[in-house]
DNA sequence: CTTGAGAATGCAAGCGGTTTGCAATCTTCC
DNA sequence: GGAAGATTGCAAACCGCTTGCATTCTCAAG
């Protein structure tokens, strides 16, 4: 709110996205405006589905950080809820980016073939898992669920 | 059904349990009779959550076998549906016996200071799961789903 | 514009869970 | 008892991920 303009940088720095946004939220956790930390919110703005690391690393192409800088990138984004965490069971983390409202997460038919990804509707769970932490006397509930199959383009031998 | 008695064996060998049922199915697989096997099996019966690979070594005791063993043996153990491989996130793999019926699975609910397990009641999702796969288009559909949460005792600061 | 404190990065090493190649051993069937 | 083939132990390697440390970068204050 109180910087007019971020826009006085580099050459080499991307500028093509509007920053409002992102920025006010950087800012807000005391984070830095890196060339990196733009890029991987880039690449997550240009795939819907969600990317592991070595994708995201790969997509990154020209500004070819560390992949120890995207690990530490993708913790600190997820602890500001600027991206979601998903695991698909095959060991390697993937990452969205999360909606606006911030709230509200989703889950996935992943094909085990092709990895080919639907996003399904909005979480139906919570009023279940709601009940199941009162009957069991749990706190601050979470949960996990992800759907797998082989897709239509896959079928066939 | 063609093998009378397995019990001629040698002095440390389990012999316990009825084996009747579990040597069918091995056999039915190809598979031998091995102490590592059956003893895995004797730790898996004696337990009613799942155990990491480690957890099961060190329920091994005195029949020290290599972790790779147990890490071959437990592939080729669900491959043949005998236990039931879990993924609790936490990044090593769970397994269970599976039940009698061969079919049938269900979920858990896990504190994730302690790692004490509720063990939910049959799953309710292949309906819903069903139903996607229809609408999607997606075959030899199946799940994964698990729930986290403290626990009553570990909630106290 | 300069500057400096602290944040972020790159590099390399390390870690935990898991897999694999290979020679030695064990199970089972004849 | 013996042979074929499955299984094991061992060691090395793999993979995703984390961490320590020196260097570089960001940003706000002067």
């Amino acid at each position: 709110m109180s910087r007019p303009c971020p826009q006085h940088q580099h050459p080499h720095r991307l500028i093509q996205q509007p920053l409002s946004d992102l920025t006010d939220k950087l800012r807000q956790g005391e984070l830095k405006i890196t060339a990196p930390r733009q890029a991987i919110l880039d690449v997550l703005r240009k795939h819907s589905s969600p990317l592991t690391i070595k994708e995201i690393h790969t997509s990154l192409g020209k500004l070819d950080c560390d992949l120890a800088t995207i690990y530490r990138n993708m913790h600190t984004l997820e602890r500001m809820g600027l991206v979601r965490r998903y695991d698909f069971g095959d060991g390697a983390a993937r990452f969205e980016l999360s909606p606006e409202d911030g709230e509200g997460h989703h889950h996935h038919l992943v094909c085990t073939r092709c990895a080919r990804i639907v996003e399904l509707d909005d979480c139906f769970l919570n009023d279940f898992q709601d009940q199941l932490a009162r009957r069991h006397g749990y706190t601050q509930i979470s949960h996990r669920m992800e759907f797998f199959g082989l897709c239509p383009n896959c079928q066939a031998p």
